[in-house]
DNA sequence: ATTCATTATAAATTATTTTTATATCAACCG
DNA sequence: CGGTTGATATAAAAATAATTTATAATGAAT
C-alpha cells in the first residue's frame, strides 16, 4: 500500500473535498478518486459517503477509523525522515527551557567542549511543555525538561535528575521584601508577571491557586526570565519560579514558601523510547547523566 | 512510499539475507535489492552493509532506526485492517480472562441478551497480561482485565470497576486447613500450583515472595482455575487465587492474607485509546459500565 | 581452479498511478 | 424551464514504477 494515499485520505477527512485534495498535492482530481478507490478495495469497506444533494461529504465510521491510523502512520514516517537526517548528520538536537539552559546547561557544555563534541550539538529552546512535543515529532533527540510530577510520558523515556522548590520574586522595595519566608495565600491579591502557558511554571503555579481558592490577576506573560525579572523589579508584579531560574539581582527579593506538599520542579533527561540514539548522542546524554547527576 | 518495502526491510533485518526475504515473500531476489535501495534513495543514507567478507548483512544506525519505526508502521496498519474488519462486520471482540469470565461475564451476557446484543459479541480467553497485547493489536475491541495496580498503559484506556483481595486455597485436609488466617510467610516451605505466566496473579504472588524474602516452590502452572483446584484438592500444592476465582467446594478451605498492605486484585474495563468505537461497541460498553460498576 | 551462495545489474515485462478528456449529477439562477 | 456552475466519476492514453528474467560479479569454501 502506498502512503501517499493514506496522506490523500487524511486530507480529504478534513478538507471533505476532492478536488481541494488534489490542488493541495499538486495533481488532478481522478486521482484523488481513484486513490481513494484503492483505499476503499484494500480495507472493503465504504470509506466516504458522497452525498450531493448536501453538496458534503461524510465520513463512514471506517473511515474515521483509517483516519485516526493514517495520522499515526504519517506522523512516524515524518519521524522516521526527521530522525534519520539527525543521524547521518550527527547533528544531536538538546531541547533546553530557558531555565534549564541558564541554570545546568553552561556545565554540560563545558564537559561537551572538552570532548570536542559541542560541534555536533544544536540546541532548540522552548517551554517544556512544548518541547516535550518537538520530542516526540522529532525536532529534538534529547531534552532537558522540567515537570511537577516525575515524568512518564508514553513513547519518551525520563530520567529525573535534579528537584527544585519553587520561589516567589517580588520587588526589593515591595511591602513583603522583608519577610523571608510566606504562605501561598498571602498572595491573594497581588500581581502576577508569569511565563506563558507552554513552561512547567503554570502548571505548578495553578496547583498553588488552586488549592488557596483564589484565580489570580497575571498582569503579563513572558517567555524569557530577564524580561519578568525586569518587570518584577519595578513592581509591576511579582513572580513565581525557581529558586533557580533566577540569577542575583539586588533589585529582587527571594521568598520561600511554606505551604505544605508543594509541587517542586524536576528537572529530567528525556528522550524517545523509539529512538536509537548514535554513538554521538550516547555520548552527549553519559555527559548529560554524569554532570547533572549526582 | 510503499509499504511493502518497509514489510521487505524489516524482514531483512532479521533474516539478514535478500534471497530468503523473497522467498518469504514470494517474489524474486532483484525485487528486495531493488527494494532496499528505493528505501535508501527515499532517506538519503545507506542502511545496510553487505560485507561479503564475513558473508554477513550489518545494518546501519540508519537502518536501525528505520527499522523500528518500519515496525511500528506495519503494526499499526495491520490493526487497522482488523479494526475496520470487526466495525464492518459489526463484531466486538471481548478479551477475558478466565477468572473475570466466571465470575462477571454472566452477569454481563444476561444484560446483552436481553438487548439482543449478545450475537455481536466474541470472547477472546487469555491471561491479562497477555490478553493486553491481543487488545493493543486488535485481537480485541474491549476487555475486562485484571491488575494490580490502577492500569495505565500506554494506548489504553482502563476504568476499573471492582477490587478483589487475593487469598490462599489449601486442600481440606491440609494441616493450614483448620486456620481462617494466615501470614504469606507461613507458607515459606509450602508447593505452589499456580497460573502461567500471563496471568496477573503472578504479579502480586511475586510481590509477596519479594517481600517475604524467599523463592516459593512451584511445582505446577496451570491456565485452568478447576485444574488448579483439583491439583490442590489433592495436596499437590496450595494456590494462590482471589476469593472470586474459585467456585465453592468442599475439599478446598479458604485461607485469608494477614500481611499488611496487600496488593489486590483490580479488575477493570479496558480499550484502545485510538480506537473509534461503533454504536454496538459503545452499547456493549455501556452494558459492562452498568452492570459492573458499583 | 571450480563450485557455491549471495547480491547486483540491465533489459523486458507487467502493474500501478496519473493525466487528459469527457460524462454525470444536483443545485442555483434568471 | 434551460443554462451555468461546482463537484465527482469514468475511460482511455500516457507516464511511472515495480517485478521478472537472464546474467554478471564477488568472495568463500572445497
Amino acid at each position: 500500500m502506498n502512503t501517499k494515499d493514506l496522506a490523500y485520505f487524511s486530507d480529504l477527512t478534513q478538507t471533505k473535498n476532492f478536488s481541494k485534495v488534489a490542488q493541495d498535492f499538486g495533481v488532478t482530481q481522478p486521482t484523488i478518486t481513484m486513490a481513494i478507490k484503492r483505499l476503499e478495495a484494500e480495507f472493503q469497506t465504504k470509506l466516504v459517503l458522497r452525498d450531493r444533494t448536501h453538496n458534503d461529504l461524510g465520513v463512514t465510521a471506517s473511515g474515521e477509523q483509517l483516519a485516526v491510523h493514517a495520522r499515526a502512520i504519517l506522523a512516524e514516517l515524518d519521524l522516521t525522515h526527521q530522525e534519520i537526517t539527525h543521524l547521518t548528520q550527527d547533528q544531536t538536537v538538546l531541547g533546553l527551557p530557558p531555565i534549564i539552559e541558564n541554570h545546568y546547561f553552561p556545565r554540560v557544555a563545558a564537559h561537551l567542549q572538552a570532548q570536542g563534541m559541542l560541534a555536533n550539538l544544536q540546541t532548540l529552546e522552548g517551554g517544556s511543555v512544548w518541547l516535550r512535543q518537538a520530542l516526540r515529532d522529532g525536532q529534538a533527540d534529547l531534552a532537558l525538561l522540567g515537570s511537577t510530577a516525575p515524568l512518564s510520558y508514553k513513547s519518551l523515556v525520563a530520567e529525573a535528575f535534579d528537584r527544585q522548590p519553587f520561589r516567589i520574586f517580588v520587588a526589593a522595595d515591595h511591602p513583603l521584601a522583608k519577610r523571608q519566608r510566606i504562605y501561598f495565600s498571602e498572595l491573594r491579591h497581588e500581581k502576577f508577571v508569569l511565563f506563558n502557558s507552554s513552561f512547567v511554571h503554570n502548571t505548578a503555579f495553578n496547583q498553588f491557586t488552586r488549592r488557596n481558592h483564589f484565580r489570580p490577576e497575571v498582569v503579563f506573560r513572558a517567555n524569557d526570565t530577564h524580561v519578568i525579572m525586569n518587570l518584577v523589579a519595578q513592581n509591576v508584579g511579582v513572580t513565581f519560579l525557581t529558586a533557580i531560574g533566577a540569577q542575583h539581582r539586588d533589585d529582587v527579593v527571594q521568598l520561600e514558601l511554606l505551604d505544605d506538599a508543594q509541587p517542586e520542579f524536576i528537572a529530567s533527561i528525556v528522550y524517545r523510547d523509539s529512538h536509537v540514539l548514535t554513538p554521538t548522542q550516547q555520548q552527549v546524554l553519559a555527559v548529560l547523566r554524569t554532570t547533572l547527576g549526582e
